[in-house]
DNA sequence: TTGAGACTTGACTAATCGGTCAAATTTTGT
DNA sequence: ACAAAATTTGACCGATTAGTCAAGTCTCAA
């Protein structure tokens, strides 16, 4: 079932996904989520608190699973990071990346942002460098600083989705991903 | 001497760089320009046409400079262009990249915004690609799918910038930088 | 010198913003 | 059954938003 607040996070990350932090507009949100004012204080002390869980939570949510494979697999780490790479019907080129979003936004003007966008976005890293350390460690891959690689291919990523929504184009996002690979083929 | 509608763009391209679109307040704009409301009305029609003009007029003027080296020089290209790369006395990174920023606020919301970046960022990557163009020209590179490589490259910079801000550590892009160098180096 | 157009001033508007709160209702534990 | 707690309702608030406009000043050409 969902509750109150289940229906103010989503309708929340949502409108923030779409129109960004400052943009979105509680008046929308409550709409959205069919919640009135005084229900939403009860839960959440300002727009700021909830647009704060709702990114957490949904982004938390959405990697649970992402990358479980690391922990469960025995071989073909680099197979399965290429296949979650090429996939892009997980991915929303009219709106982005939600953690670039957010970070672009708000990392310079507001500090709580900032902290959660910089433990968001250091996940993020964090698990693509647990990839690159199991590749290593059953020799799919050569040794290398997989500290800096796995930053130079988040960096990709994200510059490729960018691309992506700028053009209008999504095929720029696949050339950029089949570019990264092969960057990534040359350490093997 | 700097005309009111001078002010006006510089004052907007700052605040906009700063809050985005959304979150520049006219009333703060007017102050830091030392303008009135009316006089500003004089200029522009509203405060979307006083942003796209201040993001379109600042940053070709940037560029104007920027890239010219492509015609004058008759080799060194790629040297020069590391050089550029390498330089972060031109960066921003509490701020981010305002080609990035405004991408993503802007682009899946207004159409006008669309337009605009889509040039802005179609221009940044011809830029690139006629950089290795010549380069290729010149015999200081081999050839190979200058569109792609240009992509790729556009990619990973604004994906750099992007590292940087959410982590707050501006060695997160040299470090992409050097990784991206070292992908281009490849193909000479 | 004078009139016309460019520019400036700042008070004003309507709409929307996030946020408050007291009262009503529903849910829960005993 | 009853009381206490959790939740919901929606009217209301002051502040801020972008935008309007009539009156005033300045510049410059005839």
């Amino acid at each position: 079932m969902e509750t109150t607040r289940d229906k103010l996070i989503n309708a929340t990350f949502d409108e923030v996904f779409s129109h960004g932090y400052q943009g979105a507009s509680l008046a929308d949100i409550l709409a959205k989520a069919g919640v009135h004012k005084g229900s939403m204080y009860h839960f959440f002390a300002n727009k700021k608190e909830m647009a704060l869980a709702a990114i957490e939570e949904t982004i938390l949510k959405k990697n649970a699973d992402k990358y479980r494979y690391v922990e469960t697999y025995t071989s073909g780490f680099l197979e399965e990071f290429y296949k979650q790479l090429h996939d892009t019907s997980v991915r929303d080129f009219k709106r982005g990346c939600p953690i670039a979003n957010i970070v672009q936004e708000m990392s310079n003007i507001d500090e709580d942002f900032n902290t959660l966008m910089k433990s968001i976005y250091g996940a993020f890293r964090a698990n693509i460098k647990a990839i690159l350390d199991k590749a290593i460690e059953v020799k799919e891959m050569k040794p290398c600083d997989t500290t800096k690689l796995a930053l130079f291919i988040t960096s990709t990523i994200e510059g490729a989705i960018l691309a992506a929504k700028a053009s209008g184009n999504a095929q720029d996002y696949v050339d950029v991903i089949e570019e990264l690979i092969e960057h990534i083929e040359r350490k093997r």
